[in-house]
DNA sequence: AATTGCGGCGTTGTGCACAACCTTGATGCA
DNA sequence: TGCATCAAGGTTGTGCACAACGCCGCAATT
């Protein structure tokens, strides 16, 4: 079930690779992405990494122009608004729409976070907490069995994720560190009290507030 | 800002002609395309047209294996079942996430859409309807501003579209014509008193009934 | 001095040949 | 007869060479 052909395999190794590079802002909206320098750095050739940069494309990360290059793209603050009303709504849908049971390892997964997001509080670094941050995110969306969901849920944080670490610089990185905790206290708490709903509301209401503090420091 | 280049406006072109073909069983699941055959018939080499099988294999219409081919995807009850709970949930947002003023020049789209679909009462084809129905889900998702809203719901809908129509075999095709027409009778009213709510209810009320419809006849 | 035309350079898009792979059928052997 | 092995044919995946295109700088012209 999760033995894939040594080709699809590393396709979705060099999409990932890409992706988180490209919302950990290693590559900064409007530069530009070098096929060649990309398929010589992965040891392939062009053919299967524009594949990978097709599919970018399509998930609104990267923008293709012929004779011009491959450049990322950058965020439209109006449309990115619109994009976190999406993600709120589908973070409360985990808890309505097919809910996993939970489970004792799920409820230690979510210690694990709250422990690891408690360490960076000490010596909180930007990177750090945008990578935990990924990660406690793909956690959100497998509470529920709803495919479709976890899919569109995903595809929409990594067309957003960038503009939370863009706006961090004018932000006090202390402050997100322990609101970003706090998130996590409040979810293991739903989550040991078996409620569904009311780990996903917690999620909910976070994007709101994150959304909040992320438009203000636009222009 | 409609004008695209040749290559990307070909790329469109050829991949709404796959996908309608795909989801108005032209190509039943199970059907293998040849990435040849289709290339020789849109007069194009290989290279191209392997760029949109992959946007269709990842949009989940098909699913190309080395060696073998590449092969129109079969429905999983089980997970048409949730994507169906999640399309609903969507087309309910669009009377509340940025809905479009509601002009009289939407309210006359709808009214020939009605016109369309009262043709189509007294000699009702599978295929006409079908297209309608497509028709008509777009101009569902245009009565919302917001973009991502508008592109997942398309991507849900796509992946859906098939199971009412292969349903179709074993309903009543005058029953199914009149009840869509029935739904774009309640949809005109909500548009008449201007209420995009109302409208985007119209919509989710009759998704849930075409899933109730449509897995009756699931085995 | 400003402008316009042009040519070189780098980039993405395309076509083709070949590699990797799976299926299928025949064929030889136990 | 049953089965294993292998070869042939067809399919998708890859690499490479070239075409198409846009940008930039230079130079000739007005």
């Amino acid at each position: 079930m999760s033995e894939y052909s040594d080709a699809r395999s590393r396709f979705l190794r060099l999409h990932d690779a890409l992706r988180t590079r490209i919302c950990l802002l290693d590559y900064p909206p409007g530069s530009r992405l070098s096929e060649e320098a990309l398929a010589a750095e992965f040891g392939t050739s062009r053919t299967p990494l524009r594949r990978v940069l097709a599919k970018l494309e399509d998930e609104g990360l990267v923008q293709s122009q012929h004779g011009v290059g491959t450049i990322v793209t950058d965020v439209d603050p109006g449309e990115m608004a619109r994009t976190y009303d999406l993600r709120r709504e589908l973070a409360g849908l985990v808890g309505r729409l097919s809910p996993v049971p939970i489970t004792d390892e799920i409820i230690a997964t979510a210690i694990g976070f709250l422990k690891q997001g408690e360490d960076l509080l000490h010596h909180p670094e930007t990177r750090a907490l945008a990578k935990l941050n990924m990660d406690y995110f793909h956690f959100g969306t497998s509470l529920t069995d709803n495919e479709a969901l976890r899919e569109m849920s995903e595809r929409l944080y990594y067309r957003t994720a960038r503009i939370w670490l863009t706006a961090t610089a004018h932000l006090d990185l202390s402050d997100e560190a322990a609101i970003f905790v706090s998130e996590l206290r409040d979810s293991l708490q739903a989550l040991r009290a078996r409620d569904a709903q009311a780990a996903a509301d917690v999620r909910r209401a976070h994007i709101s507030l994150c959304m909040a503090r992320v438009s203000i420091v636009r222009p």
